[in-house]
DNA sequence: TTCCACACGTGAAAC
DNA sequence: TGTTTCACGTGTGGA
């Protein structure tokens, strides 16, 4: 049995090596061969079905690093645990890069919250951030994708703007009920608006509003509205944090 | 021998239970142990040594999914292949965000040249771009940096909002002189304004224009805004371009 | 020769 | 229930 196992083995490395053409790529895309041992395996009948079954999982883990070094630039070298580490370090690089083009863009739009880009998608640019913000943030990523929600958000910002003043910007398509829903949400955050006006234009609402508040505030202030419009779009999930 | 191994499996696994708190993260941070069995094993000898390499091998391998998922967000599932999944996807993700971002720094750097951020390179950001542009952005830098200028702009946007309809946003300091300037900017350029808008705020000024023109207008537009706010602040130089 | 990385089969545990 | 996932020891082939 065990000779069998080991030419079954060097069977499958040689096929390997005739559909890679490179012996390092070895250890991957062996999905085709995963029906093989199944199809000859009425025999073993005990625990040839968790055989297969280990091998297909196998494939399956080497075909996802497979394709995990497909997505790393500068990969070294092919070494599974290399693979993983190029991809951390890579992420993390990422992550560095989106901070500071996160500053960056902050900066730039630090003066002037009610500027009007609508194929920007304002929480892509929050990145390592506290993770509950990121986790929320990504809720609210769903719930405004449901395009049958009233409030389609599509940009939000928050800005600072001295004077104990915030002003916030948003953009979002123009629905039925958006506009008093809208309303709602800034109604029911109990704020202290000094000001503030809506633009209907081109199938969107452009709402500009001016609160009285510290600068410290900001990032709450900004968590809340996103937390009302979520929760607005939708009541039944549990937004609660 | 097999009775060893599988009594040492499970003092190894029980004592993850508890270095772990949670058996999903069994398969993890043993680190600690990968030198217990080295100092145990000088009877058998002969393979030991495989074993305890291949033990550390796994141990590393482990860590390093585990450091993966620290560093990508929304893991769902702890599963090993889920995990290189989500990472995968997620570097996809970031992917698309870099290539968004890019693009959104490309219009704001063409169209607004004179933005302040001394720390940033956009050179790391925009590889091969032409020069002659780099060249007129510098000099829009120093035309703006003269603080006597009665336009000294903070932030300039053209967007086009659909509808034949162009929309310019732009944030400048409050000086004196500053609005009716910015007014005889728009005035100069013959425009087709719908209508505009002018805010002060916290030593600012956002002026909003909505104009009637075609979206191939909108690149040629910003640069007509540029050039006239230039040409005003410092009517001797040749900023005929 | 040793070292390293890998695929394999196997039993157990979790869902 | 069975299916899935895991760690383990082992043998193999390339540096």
């Amino acid at each position: 049995m065990e000779k069998m196992d080991e030419e079954y083995k060097h069977f499958l490395e040689t096929n390997m090596f005739l559909q890679t053409q490179e012996h390092l790529d070895s250890w991957g895309l062996d999905e085709a061969f995963s029906g093989y041992y199944d199809s000859s395996s009425p025999d073993g009948g005990a625990s040839s079905k968790n055989i297969v079954s280990e091998r297909n999982r196998r494939n399956k883990l080497n075909q996802r690093l497979f394709a995990l070094r497909a997505v790393v630039p500068n990969i070294s070298k092919m070494d599974k645990a290399s693979i993983i580490k190029d991809a951390i370090e890579y992420i993390q690089h990422l992550h560095e890069q989106e901070k500071k083009i996160e500053a960056e863009i902050m900066e730039l739009q630090s003066g002037m919250p009610n500027n009007i880009n609508p194929n920007y998608d304002f929480d892509q640019e929050l990145p390592v951030l506290l993770r509950s913000k990121k986790k929320r943030t990504d809720q609210l990523y769903d719930s405004l994708n449901s395009t049958n929600s009233p409030i389609e958000l599509l940009e939000l910002r928050v800005t600072y703007m001295g004077e104990n003043t915030i002003v916030v910007s948003l953009t979002c398509s123009k629905r039925t009920d958006t506009m008093v829903k809208l309303c709602e949400v800034f109604e029911s955050l109990n704020l202290k608006i000094i000001t503030a006006n809506i633009i209907c234009f081109s199938g969107k609402l452009l709402k500009t509003v001016f609160i009285q508040a510290n600068e410290e505030d900001k990032d709450l202030l900004q968590i809340k509205i996103q937390t009302a419009i979520v929760a607005l779009n939708d009541p039944l999930s549990p937004t609660s944090i």
